[in-house]
DNA sequence: TTTTTATGGTTAACACTGTTAGCAAAAGTA
DNA sequence: TACTTTTGCTAACAGTGTTAACCATAAAAA
């Protein structure tokens, strides 16, 4: 047991005022609406006082990635402990992850440095549309079915296991070797490909 | 063919100068580093000129983000000409999209608004570990294999998966209907569980 | 108890950002 | 030549992150 002397004891208290604070704002502007003057405000104090506490903005962003870690990390934990056979238990693990990342959006953005395009107009954008015309094409030569849905599905499917590669790999979280990233892009075509047509 | 007035003409070689200054910028510091005042700058006019060809910076972008999508879908095309056999070029494919992305890094952030973490700290938090560790250990209860690289290498395979379809969700690019979106994420998860042991 | 010393907090400023209003000069049209 | 339209400018507004200079007040030393 640490003792804390009533100077620590309230350096602590606005630091963690600070954080809600920033939280509030996250939540409900995302994180591109935070500023410090904002969160001066809110703890009603002037604007260096954040200063004593983080040393810049990039540094309570930092907390806030460390945070939304930890939370994926129980939600994971958590689904971990629930299921006993190992094939549903990965696969609950998939929609625990796919439901952490929509409950928290705000957290997850922050994570992976998501959403600059306006969320809005990107929809509209016809140039998506040749892009994926050409690869849905590819990929419905590989299958037996002609269902246009199922097409469209598969070709999501296959999008997101590039995209997920590349934009990991992009934020460089785990620093895997060049010659792995490869591997790792083959390995989850090759899956593609065989569950291709269930 | 529309006859164009010297008018109309130097309207749209300021346009593409601005349009090709935006472009050193980014491929040099990265759109972050972008600002009005620095493409004024570059192309020898004064600020608001900028704004009488685009009406905010976002539109700015939005070009980008178009002349993006058309970049990758002539790197697909390209691919898709090369090969005949449906199962390499699919995988040619896979390889070509990847490439695109590193060789094009700052169009491919731009399009998807990757790159608010700051590339170089995010590697250092350990909170990170907690969430892959969790994941690693359910993976390899379903693998005959203990190689530890290759455990690995499946985590950082299922974690792109689950990040990518995340990810394109969110940014809501083809806005595929909610229940669409838990069904590519079971797909996605069965071909890799299938796969698992090669 | 008095005098330093450290500390929590303030205001004001710097150097930026995107965006817009108002005005002067140039170019095209009658 | 006189009038209208376009083009480009300076200056400003309302923000942003960040830091320097300063002032009380509380703790520590004399």
């Amino acid at each position: 047991m640490e003792v804390k002397n009533s100077r620590q004891k309230q350096r602590e208290l606005t630091k963690n005022a600070i954080l809600e604070a920033t939280e509030q704002i996250v939540l409900l502007e995302g994180w591109q609406a935070v500023s410090i003057r904002k969160i001066a405000d809110a703890i009603g104090y002037s604007l260096p006082v954040v200063y004593t506490h983080f040393e810049s903005k990039d540094a309570i962003q930092e907390e806030f990635v460390k945070h939304g870690f930890n939370l994926l990390a129980t939600a994971m934990q958590q689904t971990n402990e629930k299921y006993g056979d190992a094939e549903t238990r990965l696969t609950q693990m998939a929609l625990a992850y796919f439901e952490f990342a929509f409950k928290n959006a705000a957290y997850y953005k922050m994570m992976f440095g998501l959403g600059i395009p306006s969320c809005q107009k990107v929809q509209e954008i016809a140039e998506i549309g040749k892009f994926s015309s050409i690869v849905i094409k590819s990929i419905s030569s590989l299958m037996d079915e002609i269902d246009e849905q199922r097409k469209f599905l598969k070709f999501h499917t296959f999008w997101s296991i590039l995209h997920g590669l590349t934009s990991i790999s992009m934020v460089n979280i785990t620093a895997a070797p060049n010659e792995m990233q490869q591997q790792i892009l083959l390995d989850a075509t090759q899956g593609f490909i065989k569950n291709i047509n269930r």
